[in-house]
DNA sequence: GTTTAGGTTTAG
């Protein structure tokens, strides 16, 4: 039943049984006796595998006939072979790659896939009989300059032996001081046989410590000591042990992590790694939620983040706070932790602690000396972090929740925090999130429709940046603590009032999207629509006419020195939208009365590249041009500001018909649109990507053709109020605080 | 070529 190891191939037959036939592989069929032999080369060797229907063992093994020159080339010379029981161990242990091994024994079974290079048939050695003799193809030598190292499987580790082992990390725990001399990472391992070890690294230098990230990280030991404790086999360090990691998904980079100068990695390595990665993907061992989001988190939980460090405080002795953030927005309103000024090490995260982005982490007791070494930029992974809901006052009566994030004291459940290399492949989409907030804190500009800041406060959830399509749903921003109301009691209440709702949409207004696309004047609040280009066309038609120049008359004057704003007079509508892209800023001009003044307000008085910006009827007095002394930034609110205009905003409205069961309701998506459609309303001016998100979005609010049931129940919060309306008081109804999450949206529209 | 720890929640 064994495996037998004889010295030379000429031994091969004369140890084999007498009665035994030898015969070449293409030569095998299912009606072999089982008085029948095959010799060949061992081309490929599988893992023993012991688990599932084979508990006591199995491998898989490629043997090619021993001169396949001397076959035809449509001849099948190699052939799968399958090994069961204790002679898949033997064979696990004595033969490799290379070997040439006669088999007997065995019984043929015939396969239907079609390999193209593999015999039709399996052998199958699994009886009494099954036999294998092997002749290594080179003896345990010490010719080649690189060292062999044998791996053992972690279900044949003997107590008291020195190891060399290649396992899945299931379980660890960041490097912790002893009571002696060292600090201790305690891990636990697993492999192919299913069997898991406990793993004790002792050293005084962490740098030597395993750089384990992730349950699932694949990991190298060599010269380990195998000891029992409690009733279990387990591993720990010895004398020149060392330690390589690598990352363990599937297909991923084979980057050996170590912090030694000198190791050995080779083909054989790269092939272990793989093997492994693949063997804890298909068994699961990788974790579902490795690290969550922050906008996945939820109160009460713990979890692992991977964030940056934006700032750090130390707050006293047993603790330090780090403020991070991981670019994604979490869905419950965040705690702020107030510190003395002068104190925080880092630049303000005021921008982003507005935007609900700024985790604040407090980090307690063992895991403060870590954090102190921390600095601003700088990549982490937090293990076992704490999401601690706390109550907060809040002006109107009522509690309000907040999320504050505790590092706790202690090392249980692998609690700690670890840097990430800035080149981690997990890291790069975060980075890619992280720098779309680009220059968030870096705006001076009070311009509040400044194009810049317009943009860089768009929030796009990270589902959308992985275009996954997700379920569809809104979530509310507000800091109410209110409980949730029907319709009919909406209906029922005296504006002013807010509420929270759980409703569908029965239908919405307007239906083209060109036609919620408004102009909004600040001052007066007048709202007006878009002029379309045909208007647009025809009111240039109109000024070239009662003007006294002709078309070409044509003129560009440069107001600066540089192209960065011209003005433009005489053109038609296409002429000035042909040149716009040439300059950055354009003002169009007119003729009356032998004066150049500005056109109409009707149209567009300023071109910005493809984006062009109206002044308010109403609220503009225009002053004589010219006068554009002592201004050096030459951005819209500049110029309009000079010129006597007021400029007018572009904003989205939208009506929604509501529906409970209860009762309908009419209510506005208005001041709250752009977050309501993560898009800024100027974008959908001129952006095709902005407008077909909004589509997307109404067509998820209403899904076309769908019925009640199929729509989703979205969760909003409510504002009534009164306006008059010649006289008559109205009650009005918008939807604020309220943002869409989950359609399928493409990248941030990109600016001009 | 010694010892340390030997997964299993803080309680701020």
């Amino acid at each position: 039943m064994p495996v037998y190891v004889v010295k030379a191939l000429s031994d091969l037959e004369t140890q084999a049984p007498q009665d035994l036939h030898v015969i070449s592989i293409p030569l095998l069929n299912e009606n072999s006796t089982d008085k029948t032999g095959i010799r060949g080369t061992v081309i490929s060797k599988g893992c023993l595998i012991c688990r599932g229907e084979n508990p006591n063992g199995m491998l898989k093994t490629v043997i090619q006939d021993h001169d396949p020159q001397q076959s035809s080339a449509s001849e099948k010379t190699s052939i799968n072979a399958i090994l069961f029981g204790e002679l898949a161990k033997d064979f696990s242990h004595s033969v490799n790659q290379g070997d040439v091994v006669l088999m007997a024994g065995f019984t043929v079974k015939s396969t239907t896939e079609k390999k193209d290079r593999l015999h039709p048939c399996i052998l199958h050695l699994d009886g009494q009989d099954a036999c294998v003799y092997v002749c290594p193809s080179t003896p345990p030598s010490r010719q080649t300059s690189e060292p062999k190292y044998d791996y053992v499987p972690l279900n044949e580790l003997q107590p008291g032996t020195v190891v060399n082992v290649y396992a899945v990390v299931t379980f660890f725990k960041q490097p912790f001081p002893t009571k002696g001399t060292d600090y201790c990472s305690t891990l636990k391992l697993t492999d192919q046989s299913g069997v898991k070890v406990g793993c004790t690294i002792f050293s005084s230098k962490l740098e030597d410590h395993p750089k384990i990230f992730m349950v699932g990280d694949i990991i190298r030991l060599h010269r380990m000591k195998t000891q029992m404790f409690s009733g279990s086999m387990s591993l720990l360090t010895s004398w020149r042990w060392s330690a390589v990691t690598f990352d363990g998904t599937v297909d991923s980079a084979i980057v050996p992590r170590t912090s030694s100068k000198t190791f050995h990695f080779g083909e054989e390595d790269r092939r272990m790694v793989a093997t492994l990665r693949q063997w804890a993907a298909e068994h699961s061992l990788l974790p579902s939620e490795p690290t969550i989001p922050l906008s996945a988190v939820q109160p009460k939980t713990f979890f692992n983040l991977t964030c940056q460090v934006l700032a750090k405080a130390c707050i006293d002795s047993s603790c330090i706070l780090l403020k991070v953030w991981d670019g994604s927005k979490c869905t419950h309103p965040l705690v702020n932790v107030a510190v003395e000024p002068g104190t925080l090490e880092g630049a303000s995260t005021l921008a982003k602690d507005r935007q609900n982005l700024t985790a604040n982490i407090l980090v307690f007791d063992n895991h403060v000396e870590f954090a102190q070494a921390v600095k601003p930029d700088m990549f982490l992974r937090i293990y076992n972090l704490h999401a601690v809901s706390q109550p907060q006052s809040v002006q109107l009566g009522g509690q309000q929740e907040r999320l504050s994030f505790h590092l706790h004291g202690g090392n249980s459940f692998g609690r700690g925090l670890c840097v990430l290399p800035s080149d981690s492949p997990d890291l790069q989409q975060l980075k890619g999130v992280l720098e779309s907030y680009v220059d968030i804190d870096n705006d001076n500009d009070d311009d509040l429709m400044n194009d810049d800041l317009y943009d860089m406060t768009w929030y796009t959830p990270p589902e959308s940046l992985c275009m996954n399509r997700v379920e569809f749903s809104t979530v509310r921003t507000c800091e109410h603590s209110l409980l949730e109301v029907t319709l009919a009691q909406v209906k029922d209440s005296r504006p002013p009032a807010a509420f929270h709702v759980r409703a569908q949409v029965k239908s919405y207004q307007p239906r083209r999207l060109y036609q919620s696309l408004k102009l909004f004047c600040p001052q007066c609040k007048t709202i007006q629509e878009v002029p379309d280009e045909e208007t647009l066309r025809r009111l240039f038609q109109e000024a070239l006419s009662n003007s006294s120049s002709k078309p070409e008359d044509l003129t560009v004057t440069l107001v600066t020195n540089s192209k960065d704003l011209v003005y433009i007079q005489g053109g038609t509508f296409e002429e000035v939208c042909c040149l716009a892209p040439l300059y950055k800023k354009m003002i169009a001009l007119t003729l009356t009365g032998g004066k150049r003044t500005l056109m109409d307000f009707t149209v567009p008085f300023l071109f910005c590249g493809k984006r062009r910006h109206y002044g308010c009827k109403r609220c503009s007095q225009p002053t004589l041009l010219g006068t554009f002394e002592g201004i050096d930034v030459w951005n819209k609110r500049n110029i309009s500001e000079a010129l006597g205009v007021q400029l007018m905003q572009y904003r989205l409205l939208m009506k929604l018909e509501l529906e409970d069961g209860t009762a309908s309701l009419e209510a506005l998506v208005w001041e709250d649109a752009e977050s309501f459609f993560h898009v800024s309303a100027a974008d959908a001016a001129d952006d095709q990507e902005s407008q077909d998100q909004i589509q997307q979005i109404t067509n998820m609010l209403l899904p076309p053709d769908s019925s009640m049931d199929e729509r989703p129940w979205l969760d909003l919060c409510l504002s009534t109020y009164s306006v008059e309306d010649h006289g008559r008081s109205q009650v009005c109804c918008q939807i604020l605080k309220t943002e869409t999450r989950g359609a399928l949206m493409g990248a941030r529209s990109t600016r001009q």
